[in-house]
DNA sequence: CATCCGTGGGA
DNA sequence: TTCCCAAGGAT
């Protein structure tokens, strides 16, 4: 049997000492409870996102939208345009459809229990329990990909991910109790982040190495297992940009679902594993280049070509204030081309 | 249960 | 360069 009581007075301990300083959080053991709208929405951003990346936005979020009041107020094209570069815009989406639920159905006040706040768009059972410790002191079991590390490595699990997924959770349940829920989820998730990491684990400062499993098997890094990963394939396609000639270039908005989903983006051709087609729209095409992009699951390969011309259904945007509302491989190729103001001849060459 | 969905930093 | 992956959720 571990040393659940030891584990855990340990793990507080450390935490009181070492807890990172977030504009989100409140100092551990203060018994002051944070904004529950400012720690849905941290939770929101920081999933699979790092701090340093969050960070800015959670800033610039809470400065224009002080309360999830504010929040459900802002229009669609406003928020999605905030959330430019910061990625999973379906997060955004359901970021707030979430603002407008807790807005309209529950009078701008956040449900105080998991089970309430897990019929929230966009809350799932890791958002759901980090909000229910930690703005509202619930002892939930809080889940993450940093618990599930430590708990992987605590208890030396043989099972890979993901399928270790449901033990790692039976485990991290087995620690939970009533007193400082929410220090108790910071500081797992906290120990995970700077200590318990993915690669070089800092074993000699871990506060609970007394009680680790794969510490003593002589290669902690080793855990959690993980079954192979599935490589991405490559698709190629094309990204077009058309000026007016006044500074403006053309913008499509992208569908609702699917990849960049309610993101407003360049015209584009399809993206397909297959050479990329010729521009379809006729105009004087220069051909500036092309960018590479990492998406989840596929390498990108996109070709920029610009021209002065018309697109079915653009808007035509400043493009100064276009590029700063627009995902991260659209600024790239928007990039690559030369604005109007500084104008280039011919092409990069890709070799 | 598998797949889809971004991005950027570090080793 | 290449690979890994970070405070997941929806379908």
């Amino acid at each position: 049997m571990p040393p659940v009581a030891e584990i855990r007075s340990a793990l507080l301990a450390w935490y009181d000492r070492h807890a990172r300083v977030l504009p989100w959080r409140s100092p551990p053991g203060s018994g002051e409870r944070p904004d529950p709208y400012r720690v849905w929405l941290s939770e929101v951003m920081l999933q699979q996102t790092t701090v340093p990346h969050a960070t800015p936005y959670f800033l610039e979020f809470t400065r224009r939208w002080p309360t999830v009041v504010d929040l459900a107020a802002a229009p669609d094209e406003t928020l999605m345009a905030a959330w430019a570069g910061l990625g999973y815009y379906a997060r955004a989406r359901n970021l707030l459809a979430c603002a407008r639920a807790v807005a309209v159905d529950h009078g701008g006040v956040f449900p105080d229990t998991e089970a309430g706040l897990r019929g929230l768009p966009g809350v799932g059972p890791y958002t759901a329990a980090a909000v229910a410790a930690i703005a509202f002191d619930r002892p939930a079991n809080v889940v993450d990909g940093n618990v599930e590390r430590v708990m992987a490595r605590l208890f030396a699990v043989e099972t890979p991910l993901p399928a270790a997924k449901p033990e790692l959770t039976r485990l991290a349940a087995t620690l939970v109790a009533d007193r400082r829920p929410g220090d108790w989820a910071q500081a797992l998730m906290d120990l995970g982040a700077t200590v318990c990491r993915p690669k070089s684990p800092l074993c000699e400062r871990c506060p609970v190495a007394f009680a680790c499993a794969a510490l003593t098997t002589g290669a902690p890094d080793a855990y959690p297992r993980r079954s192979q990963k599935a490589d991405r394939p490559r698709r190629r396609g094309f990204a077009y940009v058309l000026r007016d000639g006044r500074g403006r270039v053309a913008l499509v908005r992208r569908p609702e679902k699917g990849l960049l989903g309610g993101m407003r983006g360049l015209p584009t051709s399809d993206w397909s594993d297959a050479p990329a087609p010729a521009p379809p729209v006729a105009a004087d095409w220069c051909e500036l280049g092309e960018i590479e992009h990492v998406f989840t699951h596929f390498h990108l390969t996109l070709r920029v070509a610009t021209a002065e011309g018309d697109w079915p259904d653009a808007v035509w945007v400043d493009e100064v204030e276009a590029a700063q509302a627009l995902p991260s491989v659209f600024r790239k190729a928007l990039a690559l081309s030369p604005g109007p103001r500084a104008p280039r001849r011919g092409g990069r060459r890709s070799t």
